[in-house]
DNA sequence: AATAAAGGACTACGAATGTAGTCCGGAGCA
DNA sequence: TGCTCCGGACTACATTCGTAGTCCTTTATT
């Protein structure tokens, strides 16, 4: 699969309704969006439309619309986009934020002992 | 200071050359960035004044020219970003983004070392 | 069949961003 | 003392993003 192209905030959104549950037709996608958010059915046509344009979600005609469904992963998107966050924050370096994630962000036992367990096959 | 305000990823790059070494004239964050960038020195004196507008560094006439120095701290800055970016792409959970970056990114056994503290700190 | 309703295509428009360029005033050089 | 050059202030301009609106066509309804 090619590099994922870059995802806006708003359009983050519609992928991960997307990648949740699809194919969804437009008026789906809005109406799953209205729990969430305060954007009107067009706003979410156009970031449909704009996501459509980077090639992220395909549709196929489907009775008297349209149904969209993703075409890049949602694990090679957060790839691309931890990748970027990280050099831009930390020059690459893991370390100072998981240190700061993790005395801001409580962690359940559960997720700590993943963690745990992440590192001891690492650290070989 | 109050809530740090959204810099972007070209003066985020500014920010990093004032937190190691300040106060700096704009010709020497330009001599700095020229390193790293292709940035032209006008481009360098844009970012900078944006990030005067933003509140982000301030300034003091120094002999011929003036010197630049940050307002806001660092520390602030990592974490207000981190915070949008995780609820972004993870919807605030910290644990599948550290399993990624564990993966792909190569930790030093001294980092591994650290986290497995600072896991091991929190997780009473 | 005429009309109303639903959805798609195209258009809009201001703010932020990346990336400079132009013009002007003061400091130093000839 | 006039000219030149550095740095600062202001201006420029194409893209992307957020947030919709308008208009046209196809479909269901009476």
């Amino acid at each position: 699969m090619s590099t994922p192209p870059k995802i806006s905030e708003a359009e983050w959104e519609v992928m991960k309704v997307l990648w949740k549950e699809s194919p969804l037709s437009a008026a789906q996608v809005a109406a799953h969006l209205a729990e969430k958010t305060p954007w009107q059915p067009k706003t979410v046509k156009t970031l449909i439309d704009r996501l459509i344009g980077k090639g992220a979600i395909g549709f196929r005609k489907e009775g008297r619309g349209f149904q969209f469904f993703p075409l890049v992963e949602e694990a090679a998107c957060i790839q691309s986009e931890s990748q970027t966050f990280l050099d831009r924050l930390f020059g690459g370096a893991l370390r100072p934020m998981v240190a700061h994630m993790v005395e801001n962000k409580k962690l359940s036992g559960a997720d700590i002992k993943e963690l745990q367990e992440l590192l001891r096959k690492h650290s070989k």
